[in-house]
DNA sequence: TTAGTAAATAAACATCGTTCAGTTAATTAC
DNA sequence: GTAATTAACTGAACGATGTTTATTTACTAA
């Protein structure tokens, strides 16, 4: 019967396993420090049987790419229905934070890491990125017309916002921020955003 | 005579066209896929020969980390004979910013890269990225006793004028920028600053 | 039970960083 | 000027990497 279903049920299961623990090993040692058989042995298979279910190293980074995007975009969009439109940017400028912090390896896939291969480049999947990007910039265009943002450009507006939340996340992913005790790196990011909120 | 200074001669510039060569392939390919075969060949010398003058790949890396923090702190050192605390805010970031752009390779090596064995961590060259910092402390407390940034704590200023500048250097480096049309990036970013400016 | 198919393996390949025994070139000693 | 010593350099070799493959194992269907 289900004979069909399970394999298929099977198929997927085993992706996410190769996907889950290749996430955890690129957080804790960076793409390059894993090698194929470090992920084989963590599952319990041997290495040839990852090329069963992914091309190459790079398709399951690039898998782990479009999760992240996909993830994320969705925390962007959750901040939207805040009404008041400071109180949005300023919710929308924490989600972003908040999810590199939650999940520094993927941000440093999304935004930081070296593509390998150019399959990312012009992807598909950018576009997740960009639709981000919009809604940035459709946040501001709101907080301009309630008064907010005078005599500033939307574009230059929009980039100084996302340089700012991908500064301190980049910052905290790539580990610049270690001088910084932990216990004041949390109001230390609430106090800049809060900061960059002077110049709305 | 003058053979042992010829030597020594001989040994630094040897040693300047490895790191020479690195650097270059470093900045087009990035570090891993750069291998000591490539080096050796743009050299023309043979793979054991870099083995001499480097103990391994990483110093390398170190040594260009080194060099990339000491042009860096010599041009933040350069805009502090500007009077106006204001002016030499904006000349700080501009001088920041325009290093990333300008040795892109450097500024990877220095802020971005996942650091290669744990030998820069806690490394004295950091030290100089520390003393950076100070200055735009100082700075701001300067500008802070001119009237700018009332009721900002000096920590949060620093804090967030560095990730800001660190976010645009960021994007720019590894090319997450490749939407904006060349010619609109130099306005935007000195836009991006002038914004900034806004919260001071 | 058996033939056929899918899944998994282990061995092999080319290339990586690194080492080292051996070769070549330069310098010093006599 | 020749031999001995030192320095510079080479290229083959080692273990580990990503990837491919022939082969074995496990499951399915007749």
């Amino acid at each position: 019967m289900g004979v069909k279903e399970r394999k298929e049920r099977q198929k997927t299961e085993m992706r996410e396993a190769i996907l889950s623990a290749a996430l955890k090993l690129f957080s804790d040692e960076g793409y390059d420090n894993v090698t194929m058989r470090k992920i084989a042995d963590k599952i319990e298979y041997s290495v040839g049987t990852i090329y069963l279910y992914f091309k190459d190293k790079g398709e399951i980074f690039y898998e782990l790419h479009n999760r992240g995007f996909a993830e994320f975009y969705k925390r962007q969009l959750s901040v939207q229905r805040i009404k008041d439109p400071i109180e949005r940017l300023k919710a929308h400028g924490e989600a972003y934070i908040q999810f590199a912090m939650e999940y520094p390896e993927y941000y440093d896939v999304m935004f930081i890491s070296r593509t390998p291969a150019k399959e990312i480049k012009k992807s598909e999947h950018w576009e997740e990125g960009e639709r981000t990007y919009e809604i940035l910039k459709l946040n501001i265009k709101q907080a301009m017309e309630a008064g907010y943002f005078k005599n500033v450009d939307l574009d230059v507006a929009a980039f100084s916002l996302w340089s700012f939340v991908h500064g301190i996340s980049a910052l905290f992913v790539r580990e610049r921020l270690s001088m910084m005790p932990t216990e004041f790196l949390k109001p230390l990011i609430s106090g800049a955003l809060q900061f960059l909120g002077r110049a709305y």
